[in-house]
Formats: C-alpha cells, sequence, structure tokens
DNA sequence: AAACTGTTATACTTTATGTATAACAAATAT
DNA sequence: ATATTTGTTATACATAAAGTATAACAGTTT
C-alpha cells in the first residue's frame, strides 16, 4: 500500500496517515492479520519524524483498527463495536448533511453519492 | 437561536460556532435575510473574543452562508453552488464511510442513519 | 550478542488558537 | 453635526498543538 502526505495541507500529518491507513483497510488493501511498517521505517519511508508515525498507530489502536506488538510489530486487527461505530457514523454525518442540505442537496443526492462511494470502497 | 461553546472540547471555538450556524440553518432556525449579532456582541454575550467570532463569520462568508455588511451586520445569505456542494458532499463522506465500512457497517444501516438525519432536520 | 520491535521521556521549533488593544471607514441613530 | 455601531485590519502576546530530534528502555527475534 503506498501511503502519500500532502505536506502543504493544513490536516496535520499523523491525520492523513491515519485515514489512508483506514482506506486502506477500507477498500481490502490492508486485511485482518497484515503487519504494517515498523514506526522507524514507515518515517523513514515517507520522510517523517519516527513520532509521527507513532501517533497515527497509537490513534488507530485506540480507534480499533490495529494491535500493537512487541513481537510483530502494527498488525491490522479491526474491533468491531458496531453499536459505537454507528453512532460515530451518526456524529459524523449529522456535521457533514447538515452543510449539504444548507446548500439545498436533496436526499436522495445523498443517497446516490453514498451508493458511489460503496461502489469505489468495494471494487478497491 | 442559542450558542452553546464546549470549552473543554479539542474542537476550535471558531469551528464550533461555525458549526452551530450551520445547523441552525439546515434546522431552519436561521432563514436567508436573518440577521446574526454583531461580532462585539455575540462575543460578549458567550464570553469569547472578538476575533474569533470574526474567523467564524469570516469563514461562513468564504464557503457561502452569510453576507457581511457594514449597514445590516452580518445576514445569512445562502450562494447554492450545488455542484461544488455535492463534490465538498463526495470528498467529506469519503472519510467517515471507510471507516464505517471498516467496522462493517452496511451500505443499507448507512442509508437508515442518512434519512434519520433528514428527519431531524425536516422537523427543526 | 546484535538488531529490531513498540514505548516513553525530554527538548526544541513552528504553527494554530485565543485573547487584548487599538484604530479605520462606512452606515446609522440621536 | 456628533456619537455610536457596523465589519475590517493591524499588532502583540500567551497558550496549546504539531512536528522534529535524540536518547533510552524493555521485550522479541535472529
Amino acid at each position: 500500500m503506498y501511503v502519500e502526505i500532502d505536506f502543504s495541507s493544513e490536516e496535520a500529518i499523523y491525520i492523513q496517515l491515519r485515514n489512508q491507513i483506514i482506506f486502506g483497510i477500507a477498500t481490502s488493501q490492508l486485511q485482518e492479520g497484515d503487519n504494517l511498517p515498523s514506526v522507524r521505517e514507515l518515517a523513514d519511508n515517507i520522510g517523517i519524524n519516527m513520532h509521527t508515525v507513532n501517533k497515527a498507530y497509537t490513534i488507530l489502536k485506540q480507534d480499533g483498527y490495529l494491535k500493537l506488538d512487541r513481537r510483530k510489530g502494527a498488525v491490522i486487527a479491526i474491533d468491531v463495536n458496531k453499536l459505537k461505530a454507528i453512532e460515530e457514523l451518526r456524529a459524523n454525518l449529522r456535521c457533514i448533511l447538515a452543510e449539504a442540505i444548507c446548500k439545498n442537496v436533496s436526499c436522495s443526492e445523498i443517497h446516490e453519492v453514498v451508493d458511489q462511494i460503496f461502489n469505489e470502497f468495494e471494487r478497491g
């Protein structure tokens, strides 16, 4: 899996990294049990500091996407808490849909975009 | 419309303020042509600095939710650019749906949440 | 023993956020 | 006319967040 960081972005590097790994999982490029590079290797690879990678990994661990093991390094391990996931989804969607509604985007148009994104992810 | 700021939140005050005004518009509590309090008045009201309110208003203006007039102050004025709105929606949804998909939330479950939120907004 | 894991600690720079005063220009109200 | 109120801009400061840079520790693997 390739990681691309936009250094001119306002989004923090560790957030970009976190999101790209989540994208990798959503598109099945990363699967349960897969190893990620070590914090030092990935930091070197991208050209950033080890602590920035470590921060991304730590957050991914807290959010239930990774397990960090001294033996195996960072391993994809999804902790599926569906109720919690749906409540987080709801909170995030509220903000985004509010903006869309202000701009007169209809409910069916939103559903359409949701389906399109879903298809993107399924194709990888 | 009431504004409630959570000072212990990690979310910047001007972002919280921006979002609450967008929520107000989405729920029709704020409508085209309505006046918002002046930057100084609202700042005093909430108990924050004038510049923080000004930053929120400036962003809302840039994003096409407000017009700022020396005569009338801050007035709700939606600049509906639907294509742009849908592309922004798509970009935002990608991140959020990726997380949901990782947690095995199904497409129909997402649609369900979308409908629920839509109904919330319509009822005000 | 050597090299590699995540992890933690410390120190520093840069940027973002929020506050505090102050002033300007245009519009409104008295 | 004068005073007040509007958004707007500028400057300065304090605090927090983000990122970098070394260094070290404790297990694991080779």
